[in-house]
Formats: structure tokens, sequence, C-alpha cells
RNA sequence: GAGGAUGUAGCUCAAUUGGUUAGAGCACCGGCCUGUCACGCCGGAGGUUGCGGGUUCGAGCCCCGUCAUCCUCGCCA
């Protein structure tokens, strides 16, 4: 076997005159009857080899039978190429490797899509996940996991070197009953008992603080069994960790220290410490929703008080219902949204359950549309100096209750941010959001529901309302946002018993159903335990933010389908019934 | 569970109002070519228009069903 002396990246002109060999895909021919060339590829780069008539027939002839993705290896002499036929696309563009001896290791059929990065279309995703063998040979995807590896090793060196120690949980866990649906596992030994994949490690890391491994850390595979979305996988990666003897701000500056390495590995950015905070009710004020992206500025307002002064009536009976009226103004969008590009905007919230959206475009002396009519120059004025806006402009208001204008002018905002190109889409803006309520009303279950997990502390000052206003009560809870994605989020834990007691009472749990349903941990946190927290990083999103990806499914070597199916695979498949039986399982199928 | 989009040659796409034999570029195959690097030139082959049914003199196009993929809501931290 001709094997390789270099890689398709690494030869230049220093090495001319020397005798190397080279393995790799042959990406492109060009066979110019006396002459041949083939660019080879592997996964460091092209180095184009030529074939000539000194080298003999037997080898010209061989060269001729070369095809796309034929795997080989050649040797040959490194030759400086002739001036003016160099290649400054290539990286190896200096240089040309003069063939010798050629050996085909595999030959390969006409792929079903080109693999060479000079195709410019790109094939359909169907096909490409397929074929994902193929797929991954691509350049462009072998970046993507290289980036991807770059940011697992980074962050196992920097958590390293903060003394975080890795430990792996199982995949093989118990079913708890808060969170996501499951994965469910069946135990061949225990007949109609399961074991459940792990959504996230969570209650083993906190059991590890009790063990005494005050940092630790896991690049560790999570499962839910929910619907799919653009960036949600049923398995995806975090970077999970927890540390003992530590408070809120000592968990936010340790990982500050994280993320300055990432920015600096990815964007090259020297990132200002402490990086910015914002409080999730300023949050859901101003920008309404809790990721909010801050690389441009375009605030909701609240316009209750100016709504109140109009007689127009979709504004009154959103008062009276203690609805909001809140809007938004875009810079310079009223010249590039149409009648029907407005239609579209007020299409795109009804999804969310608005019943409308009013607009009005800002023209020098006046507002104008539809409802003009109703706001009177002084309120018109008013409006206007609301949000400073300049002729031109275009204002959104809409008027619904809390959680529809918040879902409907948050989504415009980010979708008028893109279309009116407020950004630039290769800026990153880093920011903490903190005090998150820590439980949330359900209307169907009528009970309180913790919004992270039952075992996160409340803020101190907040205490005395659990007794009183459980839902004003803030929770110890973080989430670091970048470019209006949730990259990580995190708490401080419960370690004092009889806090934990009155938060579960009031998610309803009497002691013996939270004794049932979480008792090694409880028991865990009686024998000793440090007070402790921590936080979870979306490795997958991390991965898609730096690599400038809007799919998920590009960052992950073998990815499911919307439906959770692995096209190359054919997963899920069925099993045979002996499977079954020795499983006791009997599908409704039978 | 629901809504929307897409499905035509190996790939990326086109095909006027339902109307002749469904086209193009790339790839592929054959021939020619000693400096290409998106090589070039000549020629060729390649189609169950996702699948099933219906309407019609006639369906890639209209209708019904179904499958797959994508996006979104619900769901999910």
């Amino acid at each position: 076997m001709l094997k390789r002396t270099h890689t398709c990246g690494a030869l230049n002109a220093t090495k001319a005159g020397e005798t190397v060999i080279l393995n790799g895909w042959v990406d492109v021919r060009r066979d110019h009857g006396g002459l041949i060339f083939i660019d080879l590829r592997d996964r460091y780069g092209i180095t184009q080899v030529v074939f000539e008539p000194d080298a003999g027939e037997p080898l010209m002839e061989a060269a001729r039978e070369l095809r796309s993705e034929f795997v080989i290896g050649v040797q040959g002499t490194v030759s400086r190429r002739l001036e003016g036929k160099t290649n400054p696309k290539l990286a190896t563009g200096e240089i040309e490797v003069r063939a010798t001896k050629l050996e085909v290791f595999n030959r390969c059929p006409t792929p079903p899509f080109e693999i060479s990065a000079t195709t410019s279309a790109e094939p359909n995703e169907e096909l490409r996940l397929s074929y994902r063998f193929l797929d991954l040979r691509r350049p462009s995807m072998q970046s993507i996991l290289l980036l991807r590896h770059r940011l697992a090793q980074l962050m196992r060196n920097t958590m390293s070197s903060l003394d975080f120690v890795e430990v792996e949980t199982p995949m093989l866990g118990r079913s708890t009953p808060e969170g996501a649906r499951d994965f469910l596992v069946p135990s061949r030994v225990h007949p109609s008992h399961f074991y459940a994949l792990p959504q996230s490690p969570q209650l083993y890391k906190q059991i590890l603080m009790v063990a005494g491994y005050d940092r630790y850390f896991q690049i560790a595979r999570c499962f839910r069994d929910e619907d799919l979305r653009a960036n949600r996988q049923p398995e995806f990666t975090q970077l999970d960790l927890e540390m003992s003897f530590v408070e809120f701000e000592d968990v936010l500056a340790t990982m500050e220290n994280l993320v300055q390495a990432i920015a600096k590995e990815f964007t090259g950015e020297a990132l200002q410490l402490p990086l910015p905070r914002l409080e999730y009710h300023d949050s859901m004020e101003r920008f309404g929703n809790d990721r909010p992206d801050l690389r441009y500025g375009m605030e909701l307002k609240d316009l209750a008080d100016l709504a109140a002064k109009t007689d127009f009536q979709v504004f009154k009976s959103a008062l009276e219902s203690n609805n909001r009226v809140r809007g938004l103004c875009a810079p310079g969008a009223a010249e590039k949204y149409s009648r029907k590009d407005l239609d579209a905007l007020t299409e795109s919230i009804k999804l969310f359950g608005a019943k409308g959206l009013v607009w009005l475009k800002v023209e020098a002396e006046t507002l104008t549309g539809p409802t003009a009519k109703f706001f009177t120059p002084e309120i018109q004025a008013e409006l206007r100096a609301r949000f400073d806006a300049k002729t031109g402009d275009l204002i959104l208001i809409v008027a619904d209750t809390q959680s529809v204008s918040s879902q409907s002018l948050s989504t415009l905002r980010i979708r008028l941010a893109s279309e009116l190109k407020l950004y630039d889409p290769k800026a990153f803006h880093y920011s903490w959001i903190i005090k998150f309520p820590l439980l949330a009303w359900d209307a169907e279950e009528n009970r309180w529901v913790a919004e992270h997990h039952p075992f996160t502390m409340p803020l101190p000052e907040d205490l005395h309302l659990l007794d009183t206003d459980p839902g004003k009560v803030r929770a110890q809870a973080y989430d670091l946002v970048i470019n209006g994605e949730e990259a990580a989020g995190g708490t401080i834990r419960i370690h004092d018993s009889a806090i934990q007691s009155k938060v579960f009472s009031l998610l309803g749990l009497t002691s013996e159903q939270a004794e049932e349903k979480f008792g090694f941990l409880l028991s865990a946190l009686k024998f000793g335990a440090p007070p402790h927290g921590g936080m979870a990083f979306g490795f997958d999103r991390l991965v898609m933010l730096y690599a400038g990806l809007d799919n998920i499914r590009e960052c992950i070597a073998f990815p499911k389908t919307a439906k959770g199916a692995d096209l190359m695979t054919g997963a899920p498949g069925t099993v045979d019934l002996r499977q079954l039986r020795e499983l006791h399982i009997r599908t409704t199928e039978q």
C-alpha cells in the first residue's frame, strides 16, 4: 500500500524536489488527453497531481480510469508550478505532485451528489441525510465538525484549568415526573419496569456535589422526547457543570471566564467582564421575551396611557380587560413595507392569538394608516416622542394580553430587525438574564409549577413572599443569552430543607409524594449537602452560533429529521417478536 | 395534535390559461485535446413528473387521499 507521507494540505514550495506519497479522494479530474490533472482531497486540503506521458503509458492508462471519489494513493515528486500557473485559491497552489506511482484503493460509483466544494448548488437535505457519509465528506461539513471539536477541546481545557472534574453519569436512569417527556428503555430483567434516558444529568450532578466533587463538568448527551424544531433535536449535547460552596455571583463570575475564552477563540473578541445583565422583568417589558437579541434596539414601549386618551375601541376594550397596549418603532420601515407586507406581518402574529396589528407610518406632519384617525394631533405628538420616531419610521402596536402582546411584538422585532438589516450578522452580543420567576401558574392543573426545576433557590429578599404571593418570588436562576439565543442556563439549588418543603408544598407535593418522586436526591441532600449551583451550556447551539448556522442538524454528525428518523440507518425500526417477548412487551399492532 | 411549503432526469431547477414528442445547466457515457484548476470542443444516453385514485377529449398543472422532507403553533429549558 502506498501510505501517505504528507496530507493533501501539507505541501508547499519548501518541499520542492521531495518524493512524497499522498492518500485521498479524487476531487475532480481534468483529462487533457496527453496530460491529466487530478485534484486530490482529504480533510486537510487539496493538492493537484499531474500525470505526464514521461511517467509511462501504464501509469497514464491507469490515470485515465480515475473518477470523482475514487480513493487512491499517489507517489510523486513535489514540483514548483511553472510561472503564472500557480493557483492562489489553493493553500498548496504553489506546487503540484508529478505522479510516478498510482494505487487505486477503491473505486466509487457516480455519487448521488457532488462532494467537491466547487459545486455551487446545495443538494437537498433529505438526500444529504440519506448519504450522510458522502455529505460529511464535503469540506463545508468537515469544517463545521472541526469547529465543534475545537469547542469541545476548549471547554475541556478551560474547565480543567478551573479545577472542574469530568465525571460521566448514567444514560440509563429513572423516569422523573417533571419536565419533558422521557425516552424509555424497557428492562428485560424487571418486567414492566423501564429506564429513562436522561433529560439532563441534573440530579446526578447535585449528588456529586454531596459527594464532595466540588467542581464537576461533563459534555453530556441529553434526551427529550418532544417534537423537533430547526434548533431542537431529540438528543443533543450540553456542557453540564456544578459548583459547591458558591453563591449566585460566584457561578456567573466563574462561567464568564469560559465565555471569554470561547469568544476569544471563535471571534477573536476580547470580552469585557463582567458581562451585562438584564432582569427577566425588564427583558419581558423591553423586548417581549427572556432571550433578547441585544445587537439592536427597537425596544417595546408601553402605550397604555396614550391608548386611554383615544376613542379607539380596540384600545379601550383591551385596557378594560387589563390587557396591554404596547408597540415598537421600526426605523425607516414605512417605505419598505407595502400594504401587502403589513398584512403579512399582521397575519404572522395571529399565530400567537393576536387579533390585529395597528400600524402607523410616520410622515413629516402626521401619522398615517387605517387607524390614524383615532389619534389626535396631540396623541400623535406624544407617540412620536415616546418612540423618538423619525419621518419614514413605522410604528406597530399590539393591544392584547401580556402573553400575546409579548410574543407578537418580540417576533415582529426579530423579523423586522433582520429584514431591515439593523445589525451586523457577524457581531456577537453576550448578556445574562437574571431574576427569573421561581414559579408559574398552571391554569390547566390549577397549581404552581417550577419554572426551572423544584430545587431552585429563591432570591433571599423574596423568601417572605413564598407564603403571601408565590407568583412574585424570583429565583436564583440565570441564563446566558447570545444574539437572541439561550446559550446557557442554570440555578443555585436549595440546600435548606425548610425552604425545600415550602416549595414542594407550593407545587402541591406532599412530603410523601416528594419522597416517592425524588427520594434519592432528598436523602443525599440530608447527608451533608454543601451550598451549590451550576448551569448547562447548549453545546450544539454554540456551534451553530459560531459556525453561522441556522439549523442544528448542520452541526450534528448524524442528526434526526423533524419526525425523529435517521434517514441513513432507518432508525427507528421494527424489531423481532422475540426481542419484544424478552422485554415483556406487546405492541398494540399485535 | 394543528397550520403552511415543497416533491419533475443522478443533482439544481424550468415548463404560459389544462393542449404537440416534459426542457436547461451541471454530473454521467463515448470521441478529441500537453498546462488545466468551474478545463475546452464534438457527440450520446438518461423521465413511473413521490405514490394511489378522480375530473377531463386531454393532467407535471385541477380535485381527493396518502407518503416523505422542511418551517411554524401546541409541546419542549
